[in-house]
This record gives C-alpha cells, structure tokens and sequence, in this order.
DNA sequence: AGTTCGGACCGTT
DNA sequence: AACGGTCCGAACT
C-alpha cells in the first residue's frame, strides 16, 4: 500500500557449498541471518538437479550493489571458514533483530577469537550479568548468525559440547576446523 | 578419577 | 507459568 513503508531492501541470496546451501539473509545494515543448510536444501543439490527456484529478494526484484558486495564478502568468508581457514574480512553484521541481552552476548561472543573457548559462564560475567547462565544459552541458540557470531566456541563449563541449535554435529564440525579438541 | 542428581538462577515466550 | 545450548556441590560408584 504505502510504498514507503515498503521501501526496505533485504535479500535472501544462497551460498552453495560442498555441505549443502546456506542462505544469507540481508537488511541495509548488512547481514541480518546466517542459516545453516536445511535437510531438504542438503538434498535438493546433492541428489536432484537445481531447479529455478529462485531465492526471493522482496520487494521491487532488484538488488542494491551494497548487498551484493557483502554477499561476495560473505561468500568467500564462509568458504574460508569451511576449508578450515581464517577469513580475512567479513560483512557488516546487522544484529538489530535480538533484544538487548542478546545483543550483548552476541557482542561478547565475537571477542572470543578463534581457535579459543569459552564457557556460558564466562560470557555470563563478561557481560556483567554472572548468573545469568542459562539465559546466555538462551541467547546463543538465538544467534541469527552462526559461524560469523562464534557461538560454537562456547562450551560448557567442564570443556564437554553443550548445546547448539544448528545441531550438534556442527558444532563438533566447526570447532575441529579451529583445531578445537574437547574432552 | 568419573557419574548422576537436585536445586538455584535468569531472559524469553 | 514453563522452558532452556547451565552451573555447582553433594553423594554416590
């Protein structure tokens, strides 16, 4: 109705990968979500032949260049990381969506670089909020940019995997890409 | 050593 | 009001 209103430009554009297709989802902020690829997605480009389905980018069908840039910027960086290397350089990251708790641990949680751990606790104090652990797992399964917002470097307080949303086997997978072995 | 159990604790829905 | 990607100590094996 009002175009104005309409006048946000997001994206969802996908990263085919040897481990399925992830989607990248943009705002004018930068990268807005990170998911990881769905069963169906893992499927669809591993068994059958990619049909035109194409992602929608909502609104008026083209994509601003400032999107695009980052999506190249994403690209490369999420392939580094899959081939087990540090990526040099990474999108704006848009962590508007999440509410101010989260925000912080999402925030602390980038600080934690790679190859490095921490536990829910940690991130508990290091933001100021010592017992408000369980709630930190809370906010790291609500991480709308996994890999980039290292939640997988969080660990529970005896070194064992905890929890990942993503699923487990993702975790496991990425921390060994960081050279991450746990008890 | 290791494991299990119960309660405390806090943000989100 | 209930649920978690938790933590800690106590009480076991």
């Amino acid at each position: 109705m009002n175009e104005l209103l309409v006048k946000t430009r997001s994206a969802e554009l996908s990263i085919s990968t040897r481990d399925g297709k992830f989607i990248a989802r943009y705002s004018e902020r930068g990268l807005a979500g990170l998911n990881f690829p769905s069963r169906e997605a893992l499927v669809a480009s591993t068994r059958l032949a990619e049909v035109g389905r194409r992602r929608k980018h909502r609104e008026n069908g083209h994509i601003p260049t400032k999107i695009l840039r980052w999506h190249r910027t994403t690209t490369t960086a999420l392939k580094n990381v899959l081939a087990g290397r540090e990526p040099k350089k990474i999108p704006p990251l848009d962590l508007s969506g999440g509410t101010t708790f989260q925000q912080n641990v999402w925030r602390a949680l980038q600080k934690i670089s790679r190859g490095k751990t921490r536990s829910y606790g940690e991130i508990a104090r290091r933001i100021g909020k010592p017992k408000a652990v369980r709630a930190v797992g809370g906010a790291c399964g609500a991480n709308p940019i996994p890999i980039f917002i290292p939640c997988h470097r969080v660990l529970a307080a005896d070194k064992k995997p905890g929890g990942f949303s993503g699923g487990l086997n993702w975790k496991l997978k990425l921390l060994a890409l960081e050279g991450i072995s746990l008890q």
